[in-house]
DNA sequence: ATTAAGGCATGAA
DNA sequence: GTTCATGCCTTAA
């Protein structure tokens, strides 16, 4: 199995409201970079099972290039979907998906 | 089967 | 808050 399926996964079982890292997905997967992870949400996201909106840097903002249609897009989703954004940030103490 | 290139977030000072 | 440097995986030929 591709480590991008993994990535999938694990950002399909992210419940709502809530958020993980690219860092933290890396780990679950078994990724050693981060940036991997996001190369594949940017890059074959599966808008229907994938919501790559909830994950975010580890600073709590939406990382650059959005799948959907913009990072806009994306932090609205989040918002709507219960995460609080604080001047386009997440508090990730809050809102990050811990397991 | 191998080589080559691309593209992104994290950590530390 | 900023800047610098790094490694990794996928796809294509």
């Amino acid at each position: 199995m591709e480590l991008s399926e993994k990535v999938y996964r694990i950002v399909r079982q992210i419940p709502e409201g809530r958020v993980l890292t690219y860092g933290d997905v890396a780990r679950m997967t078994g990724i050693r970079s981060p940036r991997v992870v996001g190369i594949f949400l940017h890059r074959n996201p599966d808008p229907a099972k994938t919501p790559c909106h909830r994950v975010v840097n580890h600073i709590g903002k939406v990382s650059s290039g959005y799948a959907f249609g913009g990072a806009e897009v994306q932090k609205k989703k989040l918002i709507d979907e219960g995460v609080p954004f604080v001047k386009d940030r997440v508090n990730l103490r809050v809102s990050l998906w811990i397991r």
